[in-house]
DNA sequence: CAACAGACGTA
DNA sequence: CGTACGTCTGTTGC
């Protein structure tokens, strides 16, 4: 057979992609000079390209939807009614988008009082018909209806800009049915994003169930009365919903066209009208990826135009950061020793570099320059000591790592040095976003480079396959630049240079260590807990009657407020919550014993369940090494996790059992713990600069009966216990965003009571008063807080419509700037102090942070000078309007060093 | 098996 | 309706 080439025809669905592309690139990054976005148009064209490439379409037509209104908000007029306003940063954009499109001589097409889906339906059908091979890119999910033998959905996938090719195969895998079948699904679920409830109950899995038995729609519903259950009592209780939700989910497959296939036939685009339109996009390479499209037709090129493209790029340049090029992704080359050695000497820019490993064994490391892209597959632990450990360790030999800290401890366990590395794109992304999630080199890659990697996913546009760690490393060396210019125009470079990056360092070390387990104390002490346990329960079955699961609060709903019949207290989603705080108020008032056994039985398994989790965590060496997340909080704390050392009891004699098995590591004499007091009020009184406050810490008075003793009109030390009590909720409660109604609630107190105390506490102390306005102020004109180092977090809901959404915002705004502050002065010291530790050579160790506290492991004979250095360090790191109190505590167990 | 809610440990 | 986390358990729905 000879092969010709099928017309093809590639359609979409402009505003799906367009949308698509907005959220999958930040507008911040792709903005002319005079302030237009354009993200979306980039990430269209970037898009389009891409698919232009892989399926070599010959026909091509975009479908825009005109309004909001069609023919099915016109018989339901809630059509699609859940959908927001228009971001202000796609504004403009659909037009811009439309002006590039014609100047690619790509034809747009509308239809008065349809969807751009229904144009693409038809226009896919009759196409179809005619012999061609259609693509439709859309990212509704009614779409899927038009799939055929020639007709194939091209749907964007989650995470990066991904295009999912779905056929018949590929909806029957992830669906279970047919793709002819797929609107009849859709009806009975119901579509959340177009405001259609579906069936109630009746999910994915049930539909198709339904539908592989039944066949269609009205088959399951000529059935429905002999489907049984709940869910075929709501089938027949709500079947109108579904035949509605399939009448509007039906794509219009008849309508008429005023041109044929052939007007939609790829030509070559027009250079100057490109040149023109993308100049004033500012997009640079893309123009030229743009007009190597085949055909290009250099015809109709005028003088201005290209003047006025060139003009555009001088400007643009000298503005880097808004402008982006389109990046070639180099060929990976696999080198040998020689190679690789000869090529790092000759290097003086900064290299990428990326690790591969096998569970502790280096198995590959990638290098990369912007250019050039190398995988080094060491042959043994040995050659990389030989060979590869000068440039490893080496401090001029600049290096740009993703995540250095993770990299660092893995080297440090393989007893390798490691310097020199002046770029981490984790902590620059993470400096940059810090409420972001996903920090991965792929979403980096799209958010800031706009570049869509693809790693051989199969069943995806795939424009280049590659796993390896010089991919990683290329992709570091590309981003760091880019990021390391954001973080410096936005005043983070402080908080990066001084606080963050430094702080990998001690980190790497930190986990690398570990600390030291009594696990023997441990199993006993769980051991008891068991039995304790077990007593408490059977005590608890006993005054009930019966045995029930008391981890389960549905069925400690039942038995509370069904068979004893308690009031309950607050309501949740699910019935009354049975939570601590609830048992303790419902005990209050029918002091029923089953509640007492019942408190007790929760601490002593909650208690029993960490010891679990502690014992297990402990590795060969009789050690516990957590791992330090250092962009795990968006307020500039550290998280700590697997496991989680930053939560181990210490308020209850039984959690404390737990702190007492946490010990100096054999070779070491003491563990040692270093606190700040009261740090968040310290900052607090520094950054508000309330002289009352101030006041309060430098006269060395206890804050909270000084601070009681001004608000009751009392001398100090006639402050009672409960007055100090009430002090001290509302100070730490003002750190926090407290709000009146809150104080009262704690206090158990009225509303207006709590007013007027709150009212008394800012007449005493003004300046807490007008700083804590001041931070939501600023935070809503900038859209973001920052500490004293320059750590920023962004604020988006501050002028939110929604109260709850609003105040959750102004809550946080006010704690940000206190608890980020806090963090960035402990992560100055341990920077300095582990620095000093270094310099000095001792042996004692830094092992653990926990937010204020730090936890050494002390060498013969260092304590005091280590003690001296850690108080020194800790209370000299910043300058303050109030004194930084550290408190030291040492013992041979966490809990002994504690206080 | 995964996702969610509820609970609870820490600063 | 006081901030910031991580982990476990039961439950639900896949």
């Amino acid at each position: 057979m000879t092969a010709k080439q099928k017309p093809t025809l590639l359609l979409i669905d402009g505003h799906s992609l367009a949308f698509r592309a907005f959220y999958a690139l930040s507008p911040d990054n792709f903005k002319t000079s005079d302030g237009q976005h354009t993200n979306a148009v980039h990430g269209f064209i970037s898009m389009l390209l891409n698919i232009l490439q892989a399926e070599k379409p010959t026909h091509l037509a975009v479908a825009f939807d005109l309004s909001r209104s069609s023919f099915r908000t016109e018989e339901y007029p809630e059509y699609k009614g859940t959908r927001g306003e228009t971001p202000p940063e796609f504004i403009g954009q659909t037009e811009l988008l439309q002006e590039a499109l014609a100047a690619m001589n790509i034809k747009t097409i509308t239809r008065v009082n349809y969807e751009a889906d229904d144009v693409l339906a038809s226009l896919a059908d009759q196409s179809a018909a005619k012999g061609y091979d259609v693509f439709v890119v859309s990212g509704d999910r009614d779409t899927f209806q038009l799939i055929g033998d020639s007709t194939t959905i091209l749907y964007p996938v989650k995470g990066v800009m991904n295009l999912a090719r779905m056929d018949d195969a590929a909806v029957l895998e992830k669906y279970g049915i047919h793709a002819r079948q797929y609107p009849d699904l859709a009806a009975l679920v119901g579509e959340t994003s177009d405001n259609l409830p579906g069936i109630p109950g009746v999910g994915p899995k049930t539909a198709a169930k339904w539908l592989q038995i039944h066949g269609d729609l009205n088959g399951v519903l000529d059935a429905a009365d002999s489907i049984t259950g709940k869910v075929g009592e709501s089938l027949r209780e709500h079947k109108e919903l579904a035949i509605r939700n399939r009448r509007l989910n039906h794509l219009v497959r008849d309508l008429d066209f005023d041109f044929t296939q052939d007007d939609l036939e790829l030509g070559g685009v027009n250079e100057a009208e490109v040149k023109a339109v993308f100049a004033r996009l500012q997009f640079k390479t893309l123009t030229e990826r743009v007009l190597r499209l085949r055909g290009s037709k250099p015809g109709t090129d005028t003088v201005a135009a290209v003047n006025a493209f060139n003009e555009a790029f001088e400007v643009a340049d000298k503005k880097a950061a808004a402008v982006f090029d389109e990046l070639e992704i180099p060929e990976a080359e696999v080198v040998t020793t020689k190679q690789l050695l000869t090529w790092l000497k000759r290097q003086t820019q900064t290299i990428g570099v990326s690790f591969e490993f096998s569970g502790d064994a280096i198995t590959g490391i990638g290098f990369a320059s912007e250019t050039v892209r190398k995988f080094w597959a060491p042959k043994s632990h040995e050659e990389i000591s030989a060979e590869l450990e000068p440039w490893l360790s080496d401090e001029a030999s600049v290096k740009a790592l993703h995540g250095a800290k993770d990299y660092s401890k893995k080297l440090f366990d393989l007893n390798l040095k490691f310097a020199g590395i002046n770029y981490d794109t984790l902590l620059l992304s993470y400096l940059l976003n810090p409420v972001g999630k996903n920090f991965e080199l792929d979403e980096l890659a799209m958010e800031y480079l706009g570049l869509a990697v693809k790693r051989g996913v199969p069943n995806q546009l795939v424009a280049e396959e590659t796993t390896d760690a010089s991919l990683d490393a290329w992709l570091t060396i590309s981003l760091a630049p880019k990021l390391y210019k954001l973080v410096e125009d936005q005043g983070q470079l402080r908080v990066y240079g001084e606080v963050e990056l430094p702080t990998n360092n001690a980190l790497a070390r930190m986990e690398h260590y570990g600390i030291a387990i009594d696990v023997k104390k441990l199993e006993k002490l769980f051991e008891r807990l068991s039995t304790e346990v077990v007593e408490i329960a059977k005590q608890a079955y006993e005054i009930i009657g019966h045995e029930i699961n008391l981890a389960s609060p549905k069925q400690l709903q039942t038995v509370l407020f069904d068979e004893l019949g308690m009031t309950g207290t607050k309501q949740l989603k699910t019935g009354f919550s049975t939570n601590a705080a609830a048992l303790t108020e419902l005990f209050e008032q029918t002091e029923h014993p089953f509640l007492a056994r019942l408190l007790e039985h929760r601490e002593v398994t909650k208690i029993r369940q960490i010891v679990e989790t502690t014992l297990k965590a402990v590795e060969a060496d009789g050690r516990i090494h957590t791992n330090y997340v250092q962009t795990g909080t968006s307020t500039g704390r550290l998280s700590s996790e697997n496991p989680n050392l930053q939560n181990i009891p210490i308020r209850s004699q039984r959690g404390r059992e737990i702190r007492d098995a946490f010990i100096a590591g054999s070779g070491f004499d003491t563990l040692l713990s270093a606190d700040y007091s009261q740090i968040e009020m310290r900052i607090m009184a520094h950054l508000s600069e309330d002289a009352g406050i101030i006041e309060a810490f430098n006269t060395g008075e206890d804050l909270h009966r000084f601070v009681g003793s001004r608000l009751f009109g009392v001398k100090p030390e006639d402050v009672t216990a409960s007055m100090r009590s009430t002090v001290k909720a509302m100070s730490y409660g003002l750190v926090y965003g407290l709000s009146e109604y809150g104080l009262a609630k704690q206090l158990r107190i009225t509303n207006a009571e709590a007013k007027q105390l709150m009212s008394d506490y800012f007449a005493r102390f003004g300046g807490v008063k007008k700083y804590l306005a001041s931070v939501v102020e600023e935070a809503k004109s900038l859209g973001y807080t920052a500490t004293t180092f320059g750590r920023r977090r962004p604020f988006e809901d501050l002028n939110s419509k929604l109260f709850q959404v609003r105040e959750n915002a102004r809550r946080a705004a006010l704690n940000a700037p206190i608890q980020g502050t806090a963090a960035d002065i402990m992560k100055l010291a341990m920077t300095k102090i582990d620095e000093k530790m270094q310099e000095l050579g001792l042996e004692s160790r830094m092992l653990l942070q926990v937010h204020d506290e730090l936890v050494f492991e002390v060498a013969k004979g260092e304590l005091e000078q280590l003690k001296t250095l850690v108080t020194q360090q800790m209370g000299t790191v910043v300058e303050l309007s109030v004194p930084l109190e550290v408190q030291i505590g040492i013992g041979k167990s966490w809990d002994q060093a504690g206080h």
